[in-house]
DNA sequence: TTGAAAGCGCTAACAA
DNA sequence: TTGTTAGCGCTTTCAA
């Protein structure tokens, strides 16, 4: 491999020259830029990364923690991270995989200044990785919030505002018995992030709209899915609208309310919360909140970089929540008139 | 951060010492291990990577292109990356990782000495990346086969033995029609190298038995699935068992042929290729060959490391596939009289 | 068993 | 506008 003095040579200037007609620092004549650049293109000349980040203090590099078991919505973690490795790369970084159980590798990283940044994804609560982050030299960012505020940059959907919006558009179409499937027991137990605040705007919604729900917990397998539905049914055998936040078991859930002899929406409206292209490839386009994982990736990538820029302050963004009607809500009572 | 000079001076030691102690290149006194051992755990010191890398030319880092498009085997393809990250972990090896589409992206984290070696996913019969890998400096290793054989290590499931396996598993059972519910038209047009290999030993083997068999491609969707099966029982309407090699088509598959008034296994056996645990969430367990991506993404980072310790050659390594016999399989006649 | 010292390839302050 | 030079923190050869 050629070496920035290759280069230098080939083009008769300096290495200095070399390094600044390749990081801008600095302003270079036209003729000399050409000849630098021509001779970068014909020796194929990379600059070392060890020896960079070794000069520069700056890798570019930046890491991601992602939760890598298997089971919880899938799709939205791979949407996360294409969202966060695009977005990385449009600044000229990449993107190191790390995963959850690897708490000490945050610090590996980290002080072995392989990274310039630390983005963490499906925080909880009480996150045994805070303490970590906030001693970091490294600006990190979370995607989730911690149950408390801590000196960390979050961004994330306002899962709260996502319970509210849920419930009070079933409420608006008359809804009164409304259930929520929900992530599996396990999210549920750890205070997900997402999972506890989706549900804290559920319930605190229900008490303003005074209407009764329920909330079932779902394993996020065909059978967990057909044993939710069943327990809905059975303790709320009139119920007329399902929320579910539970992205694998949302075929599941439509088809065990058919089983059960629910027409959607007909008898039962249904909403889902999940990425637009999951409730699109439903067996009904789904009525959904989408979860836009890919910009939130995308944002926490932004958010790194203004850090690292020195322009960027600690901060929370929220995205808001929108729903998108599509065919799987209908008014309370559409049984009861004729329909078109 | 503390430097291995600090580590040294609080050691008493010369910085050499401190690097033949982290390395074990060297034979270094009980002692002076102590005493070197103890000061690097008192300042929580860390070796630079970028240092360690421009001096030693080892980065400890492998690079990972994975397909990040969603809808395509999304579990599979997170338990391929688990299985390599863990791996590569045990190895005290990172994973940087790199998106499809990013081809360029070999070429500058290999040239820019970021990687010790690449494992590229996802492998097309005649793949563009093939070229580039075969010029890299780093060792290279596929996980999938290209269509003509290179100087490339591969490892992967044999899916021409699972097509031959899938097909032989139930004309033993007495099925004399058959057909494959299969991936997407897009992941055949690309000729991705499993679809491919599958779709050879499955057609090689209907030969071989003599039966009858038929492929039908199907989106990763509800409805895509829906309307395969459709298509499966137009052209085939005394149909009597089915492949599918689909994971998210799974689910809708099974409740699209209850519907039909198909009885799973009395009317119709069904074998799923796809990782075991995705067989046993569906409705019924399913018979299934499973697919051991994690181990398959472990066995990949293995062939890398056998590659950088320089025992390894250049060799292709193909897990055997096994029918793990469950609920969704019976003879053809297990209730219906003998047929012609 | 240990130390001294020469790089590894780059960046950026200082000089011109 | 460009060049010179002093490191960045580590590994590894050579010497003792």
């Amino acid at each position: 491999m050629p070496t920035i003095d290759d280069v230098a040579r080939a083009a008769g200037v300096s290495a200095s020259t070399v390094s600044y007609v390749l990081s801008g620092k600095r302003s270079i004549s036209g003729p000399t830029r050409e000849r630098v650049k021509r001779a970068i293109a014909q020796l194929g000349y990379r600059p070392h990364a060890g020896a960079r980040a070794l000069a520069s203090s700056r890798t570019n590099v930046i890491a991601l923690m992602a939760p890598l078991r298997v089971g919880v919505d899938v799709n939205v973690i791979m949407q996360f991270v294409t969202g966060v490795v695009t977005r990385a790369r449009e600044f000229e970084h990449d993107v190191l995989l790390l995963t959850q159980d690897d708490v000490v590798g945050i610090e590996r990283v980290s002080n072995g200044s392989m990274v310039d940044a630390v983005i963490v994804m499906d925080v909880e609560a009480q996150d045994a990785r805070i303490p970590t982050l906030v001693g970091l030299r490294q600006p990190a960012v979370l995607i989730g919030l911690p149950g408390h505020t801590q000196p960390l940059s979050c961004v994330d959907l306002d899962f709260e505002e996502v319970g509210r919006l849920a419930l009070s558009h079933l409420t608006a179409l008359g809804h009164r018995r409304i259930a929520l499937i929900g992530p599996p027991p396990s999210v549920l137990d750890r205070h997900t992030s997402y999972a506890d605040r989706m549900l804290r705007g559920y319930r605190a919604q229900a008490l303003v709209d005074d209407v009764e729900v329920l909330v079932e917990p779902c394993e996020s397998t065909s059978a967990g899915a057909r044993r939710a539905v069943a327990a809905v049914l059975e303790h709320m055998p009139d119920v007329t609208a399902v929320v579910v936040h539970n992205e694998s078991a949302l075929p599941t859930v439509v088809s065990a309310l058919r089983t059960a002899g629910r027409r959607i929406p007909d008898d039962v409206s249904l909403l889902a919360v999940c990425p637009a292209d999951v409730a699109l490839s439903q067996s009904v386009a789904l009525t959904s909140i989408d979860i836009p994982a890919q910009q939130i990736g995308a944002a926490a990538v932004d958010m790194v970089m203004e850090r690292l820029a020195g322009s960027g302050a600690v901060q929370t963004r929220l995205f808001a929540p929108q729903v998108t009607d599509r065919d799987s809500t209908a008014p309370r009572d559409s049984t009861a008139l004729p329909r078109t």
